[in-house]
DNA sequence: CTGTTAGCGCCTTCAA
DNA sequence: TTGAAGGCGCTAACAG
C-alpha cells in the first residue's frame, strides 16, 4: 500500500508527517496541530511553539492536504464552472476569481476549474465528489443534482436565484442603443449567441427595448452564430451582403468576440466599417481596443465579476446558512471607440 | 467536529458513505469499494456487483476524494503552473492539458491551475501540500524545491531537464527570417519579452542567426517590453519614430499579444503596415487572424502542447522511475498573413 | 467469492 | 500547557 520509504528504513524521499515533527521539537502531534493551524495562542507555550516552528522549517513540513480535508471536512479549494477558458472574458473572470479566493482565504483557498470546450458537457465529478467545497458557475444550467446543499455562487446569470454576482447588462444595452440611435441608425441587426442563457436575453430585450422606445419605425433584426471568432467570421462573410441588402447599418453582437470575427469576416467582404456598417459587442476584452477599427462595446467587468464572486463564496462557505441577500449587480457602460458611426444611406 | 448529521438522527442532507451502500446492498464495504474501482472482475459475483451498483445508483453515492487520496496515495489531480492565463496562448494550452489530462486518465484525473499575473509569485502551495499527483511547467523556474521526486513536465522550456515537450521554435523563426529577407528586409527590430526563458532566447537567436545568413549587412536591433497588449502597445506608440529612424522596415516581437499591442501602437503613430513597417509575431493566437492587418506569425501548436504534456506527465506518474527519453519536439511553421510586405525605402 | 481490519495523516475533544 | 486517543471515509491485505 505505501509506495514511498520502502519497509522499514527511511526511504529516500518521504515527507514529513506531523509527529516527525513532533518527535524533533518533543512534544505531541496534537501541539504540532495548533501551531499550524495558528490555534497555539493560549494553549502552546512561545518558547514551545518556536521550537514545533523550528522542527517544521528544518524538516520542511507541509501538512497533507487531504488528511487535513478528511479530518476537517473542509477542502480548501473551489471551482470555476465556466464554458471555454480560451474566450478571454473567460479568462478574465478566471484571473479575477484566483484572486478572490486566495485573499478570501489568506491564500489557504485554491482555485479548480472546470472547462468545457465547445458543445461538450462540462465535467463535473469532481463537484459530486466533494472535492471542492463551493461552486462559482460561469455556465448556466450545468451543476448536477445530488448535492443540493453546496455552496454555489452564479455569476453573470440573473435568471438564477441564490446567491450571485451579476453584470449590469442592461444598462449597457441600452446605452448603445441611445448611441446607434443618436448615429441615425433605424435598423440593426442583433448577432445573438447560441447559448440560452438569461444575461444573452437580457441584453437582446434591453437593446431592443430602448432602441424601439427611441427610433419610430426601429427595426432589429434576430441572427445568431456560436461564441467562436472563426464562427462568427464566417458568419458574417456569409450574411453581410444580406445584411447590407435588408436596409441594416448596424451589427451588435452579444460578445466581443463575435463582434472581433463580424469585423474580420465584413474586411473579408470587403464591407467598411463603420463607413458602410457599424458594428458593436460586449464585454470589452483586451483584444477589443486593437482591433481595426477599434471595438465599440458594453465593457463589463470580468475580473471583478470573477473577484467578486470568489469573495462571496468565500462568505458562503463560512457560513451555509445565511440567506442570499441582495444579489451584487456589477456596473456596465458604453465605451465609444471607431467601429461604429453615422448611419448610411441604403445601398439603393 | 462533524458539521452534518447533527447526532443521532440523519442529518438533512448528509452525503452516503461507502458503508451506507454496503447495508444497503447486504455487503461489506471492501466488497463495495472493488465494485466502485473496477476491481471486481473475479472478486464479486456479477449479481453481488449489480446489486451494489443498485445501492450506488438509489443512494446517489460518489466516493469521497479526500478519503481515497488519503488511503491510495494518489490524489487524481494535476496542476499546471503558467503565467498569465489571460494570454490566449497560455489558455489554449491549458484547454489541450485539461481534455489530456481527461484522456489519459479516463476522466478521473483533474486540472487545478495555479496562475501569477504579473510579476508575482505563483501560488504553488498546493504543489507542496501534495494536493496533486503532478505539475505541468509552463512557468520556468517556478516549481518549489522540497518535493524533489514530484512527477514534472517541462512545457516549451528547452532548457529545463527532465521530461519535457517543447516547440521547435528555432525552425519557425528561420522560416520567418527568410520571408523577411525574401521581401527585401536588412534591418529589423527585435521586440522580445522581459522573461529570461529559454524559449525566447531560442526565438530571438535562430532568427538573428539565420537573418545574418542571409542578408549581407543585416541588422537585428534588441527591444523589449512585457508581453501584455496595453504595455506593447504604448512601447510602439513611444518608439515608432525612432525605429523608423534608425533604418528599420520590420519588428519581430517575441510573442502575437506583443505583435498585436505594437500593430495598435502603429497605428495610433500613424505608422502604415506593412508600408512603412512590416510587423510578425509568434504563437498565432486566434485574433492574431482577426487583427488589420492579419497578422504574419510563426503558428505554435498551443493546445497540442498542452494535450501532449498532459499525456505525458500521466505517463510519468503512472511510472515515476522511467528515464526521461527523447524530449517531444512539436512543430512551428510560419503563416504569412498581411502584416508583412516589401520593405519600404528608408525615411530620408 | 466475501467479510474483517489495519492503516492513510491530521484534527480536536477530553484528561491530566 | 500538554498528551492520549478516537474518528474522518476509503483501500487493500489478509482471513475465511
Amino acid at each position: 500500500m505505501r509506495d514511498a520509504g520502502g519497509i522499514g528504513r527511511p526511504g529516500p524521499v518521504r515527507r514529513p508527517r506531523a509527529v516527525d515533527v513532533a518527535a524533533r521539537a518533543g512534544v505531541s502531534v496534537a501541539t504540532v496541530s495548533f501551531v499550524v493551524n495558528g490555534k497555539a495562542e493560549g494553549r502552546v507555550s512561545p518558547a514551545t511553539r518556536l521550537r514545533v516552528l523550528d522542527a517544521i522549517a528544518a524538516l520542511g513540513y507541509v501538512t497533507d492536504a487531504s488528511a487535513r480535508a478528511l479530518a476537517t471536512g473542509r477542502r480548501r479549494q473551489v471551482a470555476l464552472l465556466a464554458h471555454d477558458m480560451t474566450n478571454p472574458f473567460t479568462a478574465q473572470v478566471a484571473a479575477g476569481a484566483a484572486t478572490g479566493i486566495a485573499e478570501a482565504t489568506d491564500g489557504t483557498g485554491h482555485l479548480l476549474l472546470l472547462l468545457a470546450a465547445g458543445l461538450d458537457e462540462p465535467d463535473v465529478e469532481p463537484v459530486g465528489a466533494a472535492t471542492v467545497d463551493g461552486v462559482l458557475i460561469n455556465y448556466p444550467g450545468t451543476l448536477p443534482a445530488g448535492r443540493p446543499d453546496l455552496p454555489v455562487v452564479h455569476l453573470d446569470d440573473p435568471a438564477a436565484g441564490g446567491h450571485q454576482v451579476s453584470l449590469d447588462v442592461a444598462v449597457g444595452a441600452r446605452e448603445l442603443a441611445r448611441h446607434l440611435a443618436d448615429l441615425g441608425h433605424r435598423h440593426v441587426v442583433h448577432l445573438d449567441s447560441n447559448r440560452p442563457w438569461s444575461t444573452f436575453a437580457e441584453r437582446r430585450a434591453a437593446f431592443a427595448d430602448e432602441f424601439a422606445r427611441l427610433v419610430p419605425g426601429a427595426v432589429v433584426t434576430d441572427d445568431r452564430c456560436d461564441i467562436d471568432l472563426a464562427a462568427a467570421r464566417d458568419h458574417a462573410a456569409q450574411r453581410a451582403e444580406g445584411w447590407r441588402r435588408s436596409g441594416a447599418t448596424a451589427v451588435v453582437a452579444a460578445t466581443d468576440v463575435q463582434a472581433l470575427g463580424v469585423l474580420a469576416g465584413l474586411h473579408g467582404a470587403g464591407v467598411a466599417v463603420p463607413g458602410q456598417l457599424s458594428v458593436a459587442g460586449f464585454d470589452d476584452i483586451p483584444f477589443a481596443e486593437v482591433s481595426a477599427p477599434p471595438l465599440t462595446t458594453v465593457a463589463l467587468p470580468a475580473r471583478e465579476l470573477g473577484h467578486r464572486g470568489a469573495v462571496l463564496l468565500a462568505q458562503v462557505i463560512e457560513d451555509p446558512a445565511a440567506p442570499p441577500g441582495e444579489p451584487v449587480v456589477l456596473p456596465a457602460h458604453l465605451v465609444v471607440r471607431g467601429s461604429t458611426g453615422p448611419a448610411t444611406d441604403l445601398i439603393r
